[in-house]
DNA sequence: TGATAAACGGAGGGGTCCTCCGTATATTAT
DNA sequence: ATAATATACGGAGGACCCCTCCGTTTATCA
């Protein structure tokens, strides 16, 4: 009973989710490393499976970015998350997860790049990435807004906005450094006074 | 007697000045058909040669690029010439340079893109080819000036900005053919009324 | 008409892409 | 537990590409 859609499948096998995700790792770290146009055999070695194996994950170059890509937002949606469970203090919660994500996409750059370029990113991808970046970062700032430490006139595309800016300054001078320190700045501003 | 700089040298080699001329033109074409990222063997195939000449010539890709691209430039500026020569009538001058110039470019799309991502074209050659773009430009239109049937409050940087706008509006929408169109309106826009 | 500097071609080592299929294994049914 | 089988795995293999190296050919020059 209860076959998802239609005529009763099995449950995905155990290996084949492992799998999955040792790619998505192997991926981010290889592309984030050599460039978007790293070799996918190079993936491969890196996850340990055979190249079989993630072709049959991912049949084109373009399907593993976009995985990659969404898994990268999904981490961050879970850090959010993450970040209040553990009732952080608001500003600092914050200010750590805009950290990682700068982080995060600044080793990824050239992943970044190709993805645009290449694929021009179906609009899917878009909006998907856009609500989850601006969820994550909505559920942080609520609870500075309830509690009293963050204005209240701020919205999240706002922020979201504010720190793709700061992704491509950084991309051009400065390097990562120079961003975080923007980015303390700006959250800084984002307090109540 | 009479060495160019020093050492006297012998005179380049008749067949390497025709292999040359062969891979320039058989890479025009295959970069232009193919996209920016097509084989290098493929150009050697084209041309006729072997694959070890064309490394003689041009030891990398970028090379091979900058030469194509720099090719073209002055292939324009030898029809603005020629078009001068023949006395041709100058509304009707103008406008076929630049229906060449477009036709030209359209087809090395993904060659241009190649040459601005990948190397970030040195400023060199950024500079020779406004240069020669507008010097061929300035040829044409001050012919028109001269017997009053083009303005003469329009200069050749300002054309030649409008050219870019239009290579790239067509790239994205409408084809060549609505590009051409609205050259026509441009130009005609240049007469003297 | 040699001598010889210069250019030519392409084999070869190393790498990547992607497919195909025999082998191994997780699930499911008994 | 165990057998049956749907799934997933690995990697060899064919095709292509990059780039270098070097024996052979050829255009220049004396």
């Amino acid at each position: 009973m209860a076959p998802e859609t239609s005529k009763a499948r099995r449950k995905p096998r155990a290996d084949s989710l492992r799998n999955r995700e040792k790619l998505l790792a192997a991926a981010s770290t290889v592309f984030g490393a050599g460039g978007g146009q790293a070799s996918l055999e190079a993936v491969a070695r890196e996850a340990g499976v055979g190249i079989g194996t993630l072709y049959r994950h991912f049949p084109t170059r373009e399907e593993l970015f976009e995985a990659v890509y969404r898994n990268e937002v999904d981490i961050l949606h879970a850090l959010a998350e993450e970040l209040l469970r553990e009732q952080v203090e608001p500003v600092t919660a914050l200010q750590r997860w805009i950290h990682a994500s700068v982080r995060l996409f600044a080793t990824k750059k050239g992943m970044i790049e190709a993805l645009q370029l290449a694929t021009q990113a179906s609009d899917e991808l878009k909006t998907y990435s856009m609500d989850k970046m601006t969820g994550s970062i909505g559920m942080l700032i609520d609870r500075g807004v309830g509690d009293g430490t963050l204005r209240d006139d701020i919205g999240p595309e706002d922020v979201f906005r504010a720190l793709v800016g700061i992704y491509y300054s950084q991309n051009q001078s400065g390097g990562p450094t120079a961003a975080l320190r923007l980015i303390d700045v700006f959250v800084d501003g984002l307090r109540k006074r």
